[in-house]
DNA sequence: TGTACATTGCGTCAAAATAACACATAAGAT
DNA sequence: ATCTTATGTGTTATTTTGACGCAATGTACA
């Protein structure tokens, strides 16, 4: 049965919209997908999204329209599910294997939208999707999901259900790549509230790089970066010995992202 | 004057064939370029294409069929430009600002082979390219111009003249990938012929790098890695003293591509 | 109240990695 | 034969890293 656009119209959605009005304003076969990573409670948690039409988690994502920056794309999905702005946010890499996308998937969604296959032949073709990772203020996020159809929720990256196509294998790879960047900038600007004490800076280190670092050694290498600027002002209400409040100096932080570090962990 | 197809497929070459049969069979928007390195006379050389219908050089590209995988096309681009398989390649960045194509450039190329603008739509439209690097051997290199409307050459990268679009900025991303890469993996398998020297060796982490290296500690740091095999052999036909060859230890060599190295240079 | 316990802050020391440099050797050039 | 230039090997000082000791601080609880 093939419905006429304009019943289709009646049931109108963003993701509907995106489908039907696709050729003129999306680069075709074109997606973007954003891992966001935050942290809170000493996890590393993943923004994630699970759809009515898909009993599988997926990562937040978009299209490219055609006369957009990829980067400017990025930026729209990140600020959509996030509502910030202003975020660090970087490509990574670009997945373009051939069966990446399952046509049961794509046909599962024009199914639960009634949309005939031919009206969404678009959306059914092959995409080749260019993926980014964010780091987020997990305090400062409002997750948003777009319509009634989904769920947007952080979930502990040591618990990430099973993904949607090759999803897990983007989140992977985000993560991989986080690791690896580690070693050439700074990291926790994004991540951490504006003051924040060492051994949680630690925790979000060791979180990241999934293993143990040495206190005393941390805090040694840290400060010797000089980015961090020690406050006259103690964490409150903590069990123990109550450990110093540190800020980031934001210009220095930012020189030596730009600059790079030579380090390691 | 608008040409009918069939007049046109009598200046059939590679080019005109791929923007008629587009829509079928490639992938709508999307291309693949390569910075194809060679190391020769102790230069860091690019493999660099010259078309009749620009004056400026460009990257060696092409298009991705719908049917396959990124990483098949770029070796697809690689081997028609090399006649090289099995080679080093990598994806490093994905390049997708709105403006990177110029609509002149599309429709000189259009114009130069009589395509009709409406035929050649799909070719003139709005494209992201994903950027490959690839280390290969300079001698084995035969570079394959496709048809007679083009020259493919080795050029010093320090002496790579203006590129059309963005692709002066591909080559450099490549180049800055390939540096940073350096610190995480051992190069040259690809790069040097089967037996070489130190000092060649030491020339070409150098070149790369653009900056001079200490001989005696390159040579402690080179051969603790443990990918390198002394041959019984020395340099012949040199001035003054004959350096000792060297190969590469293949099976050494892979593993340690593959587990990464933590040292820097 | 004061003792046990957990966590932070600061410091030490040995080992490893890196950088800087000295000297003997080989082979063509004169 | 001697000079020049580049290679092969070794030494030493400096910096970076890793492993660990201990006092200080604040909570928990007898």
């Amino acid at each position: 049965m093939r419905l006429s656009k304009g019943v289709l119209i009646t049931r109108i959605n963003h993701m509907l919209k995106t489908i039907l009005d696709n050729k003129e304003e999306y680069q075709p076969g074109l997606s973007i997908d954003c891992v966001i990573f935050g942290f809170h409670d000493n996890q590393l948690k993943v923004l994630l999204i699970k759809t009515k039409y898909s009993d599988k988690w997926a990562l937040p994502g978009g299209f490219v329209p055609v006369n957009e920056d990829i980067d400017e794309a990025a930026v729209t999905v990140l600020h959509g599910r996030t509502g910030l702005k202003g975020i660090f946010l970087r490509q990574f890499s670009t997945f373009g294997a051939a069966r990446r996308c399952s046509v049961d998937v794509s046909n599962s969604v024009l199914d639960f939208y009634g949309i005939p296959l031919d009206e969404g032949k678009w959306y059914a073709s092959r995409f080749v999707t260019v993926g980014y990772y964010a780091l987020v203020d997990f305090l400062q996020t409002v997750p948003q999901p777009e319509g009634n159809n989904e769920i947007v929720e952080w979930i502990d990256h040591n618990a990430v259900p099973e993904l949607i196509l090759d999803h897990r294998q983007i989140l992977d790879k985000a993560l991989e790549t986080l690791r690896m960047e580690l070693n050439l900038m700074p990291v926790g600007y994004n991540l951490l509230p504006e003051k924040f004490t060492i051994p949680e800076l630690q925790k979000l280190y060791e979180t990241i790089l999934g293993r143990k670092l040495d206190r005393r050694n941390f805090l040694r290498k840290i400060t010797a970066i000089g980015i961090l600027t020690k406050l006259d002002e103690k964490k409150s209400n903590v069990a123990h010995k109550a450990p110093n409040l540190y800020s980031f100096d934001k210009e220095k932080y930012e020189e030596v992202v730009k600059n790079g570090l030579t380090q390691g962990w």
